[in-house]
DNA sequence: TGAGAAAACTGCGGGTCACGCATCTTTGCG
DNA sequence: CGCAAAGATGCGTGACCCGCAGTTTTCTCA
């Protein structure tokens, strides 16, 4: 499909970066479904037609890119190690996107204090984590396709999907408390994990 | 302290108990806070005194589950080794307590259908995952104690815990799903964990 | 290119929810 | 026994979520 797709798209993610900038900049409480609407240039009731909630709206980039990474892992060549093709693909996907980038943000002290606060949401909270878990089955398919396992009868690729997002929920939690370096930290984590988390001597 | 303490608990499982037994009967959307305050014999806006959704009072059986396992993990044997300790608390934690074989449900069928309606409520989902995340900081907390480590500073003990959660979701989701045996899946999972998750040859 | 069909946007309305506030009741303690 | 603290309750309000029906936009096909 065309325009009608695109559009759509669109003013999803319009919505979505609406509903961020607004809630970081005034906190969650402090803005309507009307504010996000306005700011998207839609009615408020088109809102409640992309998303069920506020929260989703907020998690709802999270879930795109927890997606992308289970499309990006199908495109990883076949004969490279799994878990090689994990950290590669998570590397990757972190990466802010070029619609980042490309706003540009005057405040990056005042923008990171918002974005904690908003983490501190139970609503918001809780639907990221529901937006990674969707993202889950799409990964474990993936993983599935890959090691000729069956992604609904056998556990292994299930295991591994629910480990990698855990992972990224952790370095997630770490780098929005400290800010610091995701890279670093996800590759320590993914050593961790694949010498099977023994305890440190 | 005695009687005060004791009345909240009390009341706070009630409430708990009467949504889902509420829900898994007529179903999510057909049941209003009014009835589980009925359900629970107090006053609907004391069941905000207590949660702060529907979904949340569901959940919070889930949580304190959850908390529990971190505090029986430190009650383990120091010298066990670190994933003993961990299977034997998640083995020993998923058994029903008292409180459920003494409730004698006539229609297990009807009960389990009502269950897996009941986890697709986006709501219902994103509040069960939430309340895991949140028991983690104290099972990572039990963990960093365990093997001396920081449960802030360093990442080992947060990926245990959250690698921990993550097995529970996973295997509660199969669970839920097929019935099957929730031990055997959990021993199979850890296996596979302290393996360091390497694909099936 | 021009209808007709499909799909999205919009306004309206209702039912529910979450919570602040004031009041009353219960509990704990001296 | 009586007072202070904490919980429970009732009321009221603002917001949310969604069903429904009408309008506008987009797609498709002749």
């Amino acid at each position: 499909m065309g325009l009608r797709e695109e559009k759509k798209q669109a003013t999803r993610t319009a919505l979505s970066w609406a509903a961020i900038r607004l809630i970081v900049n005034r906190g969650y409480d402090r803005v309507l479904v009307e504010d996000i609407a306005a700011e998207a240039g839609v009615s408020p009731r088109t809102f409640n037609n992309y998303f069920g909630s506020k929260a989703e709206a907020v998690a709802s980039r999270h879930l795109d890119r927890c997606v992308r990474m289970a499309e990006a892992l199908r495109e990883r060549p076949a004969d490279e190690p799994l878990w090689d093709s994990i950290e590669h693909v998570m590397l990757e996907t972190l990466k802010p996107g070029p619609e980042v980038t490309a706003h540009a943000r005057p405040d990056k002290k005042e923008w990171a204090a918002g974005l904690q606060l908003m983490f501190v949401v139970p609503a918001i909270q809780a639907e990221f984590l529901r937006a990674a878990a969707l993202a889950e089955s799409a990964l474990a398919a993936a993983v599935a396709d890959r090691t000729g396992t069956d992604a609904v009868t056998d556990i292994y690729p299930q295991l591994v999907a629910a480990t990698v997002t855990a992972t990224l929920n952790v370095t997630s939690r770490l780098f929005v408390a400290d800010n610091a370096g995701m890279r670093a930290l996800i590759t320590e984590s993914l050593q961790h994990i694949t010498k099977g988390l023994p305890p440190p001597a």
